[in-house]
DNA sequence: CGCTTCTTTGAAACGTCTCAATAGAAGTGG
DNA sequence: CCACTTCTATTGAGACGTTTCAAAGAAGCG
């Protein structure tokens, strides 16, 4: 977690778009506050304005999410270290889905309005900014995808792949085991399906050998099988702009369709 | 239709953030080239770089798709008059998902370096240009809640609603009535059902008396039974900031949840 | 250590898909 | 303008994947 939450931004702003020393100044010198937030907080709410501020995660876990009428709840996707959670409602009135964190988590709370005036006067940082906001567009279309036509395997199988993926990307695992802290029910809400028929789902994909769960955590056994199983094509991540430096073995089994 | 595409596209820009005399003539001044396009043409294809220019739909229909390996198809969101058909890629480097025209199509194509560059230096339109690209975001996200956990029935009166009052705000229909371009397939593809479930659906649904089908065209016959079947909360179009003009008498059905 | 939350399992019900075949509409070339 | 071909819509019957309901175990937490 090196240094301030800014200057972690300004590294973070500066893979996407290179910035120059006025830009990682005025980044490094907007409004915020560190917070703690716990388990389960709302940071938005759906049918509200945004907050005055964007959280950025500085550690931990959350989601976005939508419910039915009936009461069904969908996670429309997950945030990891480094990610803006309102860079989605930034230039929009009204919340249109919530956002809750799904472990306590370590967040800055950066001023809207601040932000909102660096993305538009400074071009660099906009750009950043931009690529961010097209980057999270471009998973939600995987995940309609995801959840539109591949059966209840292969949709566990992929958002495994994407957690571990992004989870290497942001340097938050070295390896292929990872805690993933997701009750069955949450990765069933995420996945369009029920939690008794993740828990089936799971076990399968235990039984042949391609993950093994020792409680919360979950190890990949089998890159290229969970990869197949999956229909994972991490192209829809935009690593090369996203993780400049993401380099390490696991970005070879990734790297193309096999 | 009237006057030039990119008066028609500042006018639509200045919609969603004030534009100054200068933005609108930066607007006015942005190199395009008018086309006509043959359905089913491809003008984005995933995994290619994007294309020198971004294609401004000014009549017709067009859609991004994705597919599984196994060659299913998903289509992730569609587009109408005013839309931007390639901002989702504006500053990313390779394309992941696939742009094809559903209908005949009349495109103004913009070059795409000057379009960065008017994003990046004038915010105004940057901001304008945001807001397109959070809309978006934000129908995709509604598509993942869609296919993820609503039944047949819901799906299709989902997206019945959402074409019926996009094409009422792009000002393309008057009334209730309007002409859907789509296959029973494409309609299933983009609600994560098969060509002949929607068949079924949609013979329920006009059975029910909530909308009627005479070939190609499709009458509302309940807009407010439909919008109910399909739990249809128009929020997350944020018509507010992107169709302020839009105050006809269909709005105010869909105003609310009731 | 007791209480809550989460995981696991079984059996039956249900929604959607698959396969298949027919009918209708639309487009094409002669 | 008709015959031909090719899409598109429609319908039925059976198969299959996923959900539902219910109950028991296991794990985590104060």
């Amino acid at each position: 977690m090196s240094s301030s939450p800014l200057e972690f931004l300004a590294r973070r702003l500066s893979q996407r778009a290179p910035l120059s020393e006025d830009d990682v100044a005025a980044v490094s010198s907007l409004p915020h506050t560190v917070r703690i937030v716990h388990a389960a907080t709302y940071l938005v709410r759906e049918g509200e304005p945004p907050k005055p501020y964007c959280a950025l995660v500085i550690s931990g876990m959350a989601f976005r999410h939508k419910l039915t009428v009936l009461g069904a709840r969908q996670i429309v996707s997950l945030h990891l270290r480094g990610d803006i959670l309102d860079l989605q409602h930034l230039f929009l009135n009204i919340a249109d889905h919530s956002v809750q964190a799904l472990t306590e988590l370590d967040v800055a709370e950066i001023d809207r309005e601040a932000l909102r005036e660096v993305a538009l006067a400074r071009p660099a940082i906009g750009q950043a900014l931009w690529i961010e906001g097209l980057v999270d567009a471009s998973i939600y279309r995987e995940w309609v995808l995801n959840v539109g036509r591949r059966d209840a395997r292969a949709r566990i199988a992929h958002i495994l792949c994407e957690i571990a993926i992004r989870m290497h990307a942001a340097e938050i695992i070295e390896a292929e085991r990872f805690q993933l802290p997701m009750t069955q029910e949450q990765l069933g809400d995420a996945t369009g399906l029920t939690s008794v028929h993740v828990n089936r789902t799971m076990k399968a994909l235990a039984a042949d050998g391609l993950i093994e769960q020792a409680g919360r955590w979950i190890s990949i056994r089998d890159w290229n099988g969970i990869r197949r199983e999956g229909d994972f094509n991490p192209l829809y991540l935009h690593l090369d702009q996203v993780a400049p430096h993401f380099g390490r073995p696991l970005s070879a089994l990734f790297s193309r369709r096999g």
